[in-house]
DNA sequence: CGATGTGAAAAACTTCACAGCT
DNA sequence: AGCTGTGAAGTTTTTCACATCG
């Protein structure tokens, strides 16, 4: 009724910006990086089977999913690593640079401003807010901490596309606005509250006291469910590291 | 994954524990702390009108969420914010404290070390773990980094029922087997990896470059959908990563 | 043959709308 | 009168199973 289910004959890149599912869309972030894993190790092509086992994913939703972006398997053999990468990189949006503002430099926003796997993988931590007269001036990874009510003259001045909150819960709200005022349609917010915002903006939430909540429930349904101490199933592998994937300096 | 089917008309501690949708759970935790919020600020009740739209949430959903957990409201008043947050404490197991164990105390990690939200939730970080000679021995807040072979014995005998991971990539998976290998039935996993458990182990994965990813399709989808002009056409150019003049007005 | 791509069925989740309690 | 609790309808997401193609 809605959308009629149609991609044969157009542009995929048409398509694929048109409707993917949301649940998909997620997905293929983890494909893609995946992807890039396989890559290095110097395979050519997947099976569906295989990059679904390797991503914990059931093989019939991958190829849904990879189904969305257009059809780049080949029957018989798999999908071709590389188009599918470069496929999957143009629908993710990730075929041009967008650039991220971080709000709330203390505890928790520090380390994001540090951690590189955002810059590379083509998020560019480009501005950096806080109210805080001893953080404001400081430079961290070569970018200096500006006052947040500079939020709208330099997030436009440098194209922020992306906005981190990463403040305290009270001063969510108030900086959320500010962005929202300056041109920013996408947020991930770190706070603990709900931010209010009108609905051409997305938002997403990272919620770690509700993340381990969440865990907690389980753990308390697992004690319940069965004393299964039973199995006390050791099998320590002892992978040690190798080489060095890069996720925090 | 065992999935206990069915359920019926019984007592509502027992019932919550077994079988409450994955999507409302996430969401409990959500109403938790908005009614804790409200409580300080001097609220008895709550409709679920009012704390839906807190929340961000459709009424009627909340409603819904609510019933699995036993039916505490008041009909023509709403629900008396102290019950419910006892009732949702208590399926959400966080009447007694979780044992926390952090492994990876680099940048990330160190963050959520001191991050003061999870110990105030009744989740204390009990155990630090690296293999970083320079880091094991430390202290933060107040607990010492220990090695990360240590992990079964620490784990064992603190009574650690979470784990959190936040080391590089590659070194994730043998951190996993370890921490499984000790009983840890809930893991939080904050690398870039897709960790292989065994079934009966819980594993939560927040992964922010995948987070900006999905942002990023937005961005581009919201690009599209604005000015229609051709972004279209595929012209993956390299660099041009300025855009002074803009995204938007 | 073997793996993709995809209708169609199944399951999960959301929303509606209203009966029924306070 | 007002708000909860919930069957039923509606929507999205997952899974199945198989025709189809390289």
């Amino acid at each position: 009724m809605t959308k009629p289910p149609q991609a044969g004959s157009e542009d995929a890149a048409a398509a694929s910006l048109r409707s993917i599912p949301e649940a998909s869309v997620a997905r293929l972030a983890v494909y893609l990086r995946m992807l890039g894993e396989l890559a290095e190790q110097g395979s050519e092509t997947v099976s569906s089977d295989e990059l679904a086992a390797a991503t914990g994913v059931n093989p019939a939703k991958l190829r849904k999913d990879l189904s969305y972006i257009g059809s780049y398997g080949i029957r018989g053999v798999g999908y071709e690593i590389a188009a599918l990468v470069r496929q999957l990189e143009r629908t993710l949006g990730l075929d041009h640079l967008q650039a991220v503002a971080l709000v709330g430099v203390g505890n928790l926003g520090h380390a994001l401003a540090g951690y590189s796997g955002f810059g590379g993988r083509g998020f560019p931590v480009t501005a950096l807010f806080d109210v805080d007269p001893d953080l404001v001036g400081i430079h961290i990874n070569g970018i200096i901490v500006e006052h947040v009510r500079s939020i709208p003259e330099i997030c436009a001045e440098r194209g922020v596309t992306i906005g981190m909150i990463a403040t305290p819960g009270p001063a969510a709200q108030g900086v959320c606005d500010l962005l929202v005022g300056s041109g920013v349609r996408c947020i991930l917010n770190f706070a603990p509250v709900v931010l209010q915002v009108p609905p051409e903006v997305e938002v997403r939430k990272v919620d770690l006291a509700v993340e381990l909540q969440i865990l907690a429930f389980h753990v308390a349904r697992k004690h319940l469910a069965g004393q299964d101490t039973a199995t006390l199933d050791s099998r320590v592998n002892g992978h040690a590291a190798n080489g060095s994937g890069g996720m925090l300096p």
